[in-house]
RNA sequence: GCCGGGGUAGUCUAGAGGUGAGGCGGCGGACUGCAGAUCCGCUUUACGUGAGUUCAAAUCUCACCCCCGGCUCCA
């Protein structure tokens, strides 16, 4: 896009914010780590959907073709635990979580991927992923014949990260050892069945067993974005091992470079302090949902703080952001319902044309979506006091619009408006304005009660009653 | 132990040597029959502390205090 400064992204890799150049032209592939079907993923997991959603909304504003992987885990400890404890089969079990995946993140405004790939209908891939490494020597069996990545043959290893192997913390590498691997820190790419695997195995070439958790990523990534992609996202708690990972297993079988792009959003906190599982003190968007809040506030709280930083969720927060969603969804509907005799562009032509500078040169530096809200912000301001003084030409508001709908479709926070309002209630709200100019306050207020209750919300302007959708 | 990120007005977030910060909240005002939405003004010349560099520091340097994270399943 010409007129754009280059979009810049920060590289977990190089530590560096560095121009993006996809490697085919017009197009990004990318892969983002998805869920585990195990649970329902809580606001933190969302955080890094929402990010990674945005990212993939603003390629596509650049002009970008984007092809999107992300990964549906349906096969690994817990998934296999759990289910047995249910007395359910694996596929039953994990399903349920996958279906329950796919709502919150349509509640979330999240755009589909191209490809949700399930770890169980990619084994075949994995297994010649893993051969691959055996023939090369980068993988052994180990006595308990699972397959292991020696991770001493890979010169590489720990580039992502930056830990140094053996440098880690002591205490760590001796409880591992429990494991049939020559070197703690070597990872299992495939797992030899074991009891408590129950009937959860495949026969393969390899033997008996499932994959381990990494191969799943870089096998399928490579199945359906090829062997080098452009970017590779999920959250800072990836990095290592599950990251580092990767890029030895796919890196040794192929020679060449896994991820140009490695991007990592930073943890929420809950109260200011890490969410987990763990600590139990997580809450689902289904929590927050029954609660009564909004997902529209929801993203917008996810999205506006930059990505890079950690996000402390409080729910006094998220009032603040359903409010400042209000704004904006009153705003839009406040463009669709204005109307002016003016039709040349006025100085707030200007101002569009000025905020979308601000707008995309804050999302070019590395995704700062705080900037580019205040630059939206700032414009909403402006329009308002146009709009309120008559001043805004229909030019204007066009191009207010056009502006808007960018960056609704970026940022997807805004409350759609409903459709049309129903002739009855249409037919309401004329007897109140007939009812204001006979002074009939009472009937009025009566006639506003009952269009609120219809989620119709009245308004008196000078320039006449104006109607909106209220949530 | 080894790495790393932060502390910005009431509050939450941007900014990273000089160019109006934004949201939310509070108070006052304009508009209105009332309400709402909106606008204007104030809260507000803010950057953890102490030194230093510089014509100029929230931004660079050093020291210190406090909070948080990674090194282990985790977004």
């Amino acid at each position: 896009m010409p007129g754009n400064p280059p979009f810049r992204l920060y590289n977990t890799l190089t530590r560096r914010k560095e121009r993006f150049v996809p490697l085919r032209e017009g197009e990004v592939r990318m892969y983002t780590c998805g869920p585990t079907v195990y649970d329902y993923a809580h606001i933190g997991n969302f955080r890094a959907y929402v990010f990674a959603d945005l990212l993939r909304r603003f390629l596509k504003y650049l002009g970008y073709r984007v092809v999107q992987v992300m990964n549906i885990t349906d096969v690994d400890d817990k998934t296999i635990r759990r289910s047995r404890e249910l007395g359910i089969s694996l596929r039953e079990y994990t399903r349920r979580y996958e279906r329950a995946f796919f709502e919150d993140i349509e509640r979330l405004n999240i755009e589909r991927a191209e490809h949700y790939p399930r770890a169980t209908e990619h084994i075949p891939e994995m297994v010649a992923l893993i051969q691959r490494l055996l023939q090369k020597g980068y993988a052994y069996r180990g006595e308990d014949g699972s397959i292991y990545f020696d991770i001493s043959k890979f010169k590489d290893y720990g580039k992502l990260s930056r830990l140094k192997i053996k440098e880690l913390k002591p205490g760590a590498r001796v409880r591992q050892d429990e494991y049939a691997k020559e070197e703690a820190r070597d990872f299992a790419l495939w797992k030899a069945w074991s009891e408590e695997d129950g009937e959860v195995y495949w026969d393969t070439p390899l033997g008996k067993g499932r994959p381990g958790w990494h191969i799943e990523c870089s096998a399928m990534s490579m199945r359906y974005l090829g062997e080098t992609l452009d970017i590779h996202a999920g959250g800072v708690d990836l990095i290592f091992p599950h990251h580092e990972n990767e890029i030895a297993q796919s890196e040794a079988a192929t020679g060449k470079t896994f991820v140009r792009y490695w991007v990592h959003n930073e943890h929420l906190l809950v109260e200011g302090r890490k969410m987990s599982k763990r600590y139990g003190n997580f809450y689902t968007l289904r929590d927050l949902l029954a609660k009564g809040h909004d997902a529209l506030a929801i993203r917008y709280l996810l999205l506006a703080t930059h990505y890079r930083r950690k996000l402390n969720f409080t729910f006094k927060a998220l009032e603040d952001a359903t409010r400042a969603v209000e704004r904006l969804s009153d705003f839009a509907a406040r463009l669709e319902s204005y109307s002016a005799g003016a039709q040349k562009p006025t100085k707030l032509s200007r101002h569009v044309e000025h905020a979308r500078r601000e707008f995309e040169s804050a999302l070019c530096d590395d995704l700062d979506a705080p900037r580019a809200l205040a630059a939206v912000f700032r414009l909403v301001r402006e329009a308002n006091r146009a709009m309120g003084r008559g001043e805004a030409s229909m030019e204007d508001v066009k191009a207010v619009k056009r502006f808007f709908a960018d960056f609704n479709r970026i940022f997807a926070v805004v409350r759609e408006r409903r459709g049309e309002l129903p002739p009855e209630l249409m037919k309401l709200i004329r007897e109140r304005e007939e009812a204001r100019k006979r002074r009939d306050f009472a009937t009025a207020d009566a006639l506003r009660e009952e269009l609120l209750r219809h989620g119709i919300a009245v308004e008196d302007t000078p320039r006449g009653t104006r109607w909106r959708w209220r949530k």
